[in-house]
DNA sequence: ACACTCAGTAAGTTAACGCTTACGGTTAGT
DNA sequence: ACTAACCGTAAGCGTTAACTTACTGAGTGT
C-alpha cells in the first residue's frame, strides 16, 4: 500500500484510536468498540478501511472476528519519512550519477 | 506539534504536493503554485496549515514569502511510528519496571 | 426450532474542509 | 504618484466522509 493511503487512513482520530487499541493485542470488534465514543457499526467501518490499507488483519473465531495489528503496513510510510532526511545525500547521488552517466534508483518528487 | 496533527495535515493530497515541492529547496508561493492543479490562494491556505503544524517555515524577501521545509516537524510522527516496533520490548520494560519499582518513561496507548 | 449474540452492510444525514472568486495590503519600479 | 506584481484573508459553495439507525446473516446454545 502506498504511503499516501496510510496517511489518509490514519488521519482520522477515532480510526487511529481503533488502530492503537490493537497495540494491546488481537481483539474482537465488540471489545474494540467498548469505550470508544462511536457506535459498533462505525468501528466495523473503520476496521474495513484499516484492513483495506493493510494496517490490520482479520481472522474468524466462531461468531467473532478477531482483528490484529499489521506493523508491516506502516513500512511504506516509514520509508517515505526517512526519505526526507537524506534529501541532501540524494541530491549528491543524483549529481554523481549525472556526471558518471550511471543510474541507480530514482525517487518521485511529486507523487 | 503532535503526531496527530502531522497526520491530518499531510493527509490531503494537494497539501502534500505543496510540502514535497519544497524538497527541492526554498521557494516563493507563486513558484510553488505553478504546476499545481489549484489556485494560488489555495496554496497559500495550505502553506498556512503546514506552517501552523511546524512543517514549513517562512521568511520574507521583498514582496515575496519564501517557504522552506522544516524536517524537524516530522520528528514526532517518526517517533510515533517507531514506537510501534518496540511494543514487545516496551511491554517487557513495563513489566520490569513494575517488579523493580523504578520508572523510566511511559507512553500513551490511546491518544 | 427458537432465541440470542456478534458483526458486516445499506441508506440517509450532517458537518468539516478544500476550493474559487473577490478584495486589501505591501513592496518595487517608473 | 501610479502601476504592477506578489501574497494573505474573507466569504461562500460543493463535495467528501464519518456517523447513526435499521436490517440481514452467521454461529451457538437450549
Amino acid at each position: 500500500m502506498a504511503y499516501q493511503e496510510i496517511l489518509t487512513v490514519l488521519a482520522d482520530p477515532t480510526r487511529r484510536q481503533v488502530f492503537e487499541r490493537l497495540r494491546g493485542g488481537p481483539s474482537p470488534v465488540k471489545a474494540i468498540a467498548t469505550g470508544l465514543p462511536v457506535s459498533r457499526p462505525a468501528v466495523s467501518q473503520h476496521l474495513k478501511v484499516l484492513k483495506d490499507a493493510g494496517l490490520v488483519e482479520e481472522r474468524s473465531e466462531g461468531v467473532r472476528r478477531i482483528y490484529s495489528l499489521r506493523r508491516e503496513g506502516l513500512a511504506e510510510l516509514r520509508d517515505w519519512l526517512d526519505s526526507f532526511w537524506d534529501d541532501a545525500l540524494l541530491a549528491f547521488k543524483i549529481e554523481a550519477e549525472r556526471t558518471h552517466r550511471h543510474n541507480t534508483r530514482a525517487r518521485d518528487v511529486n507523487e
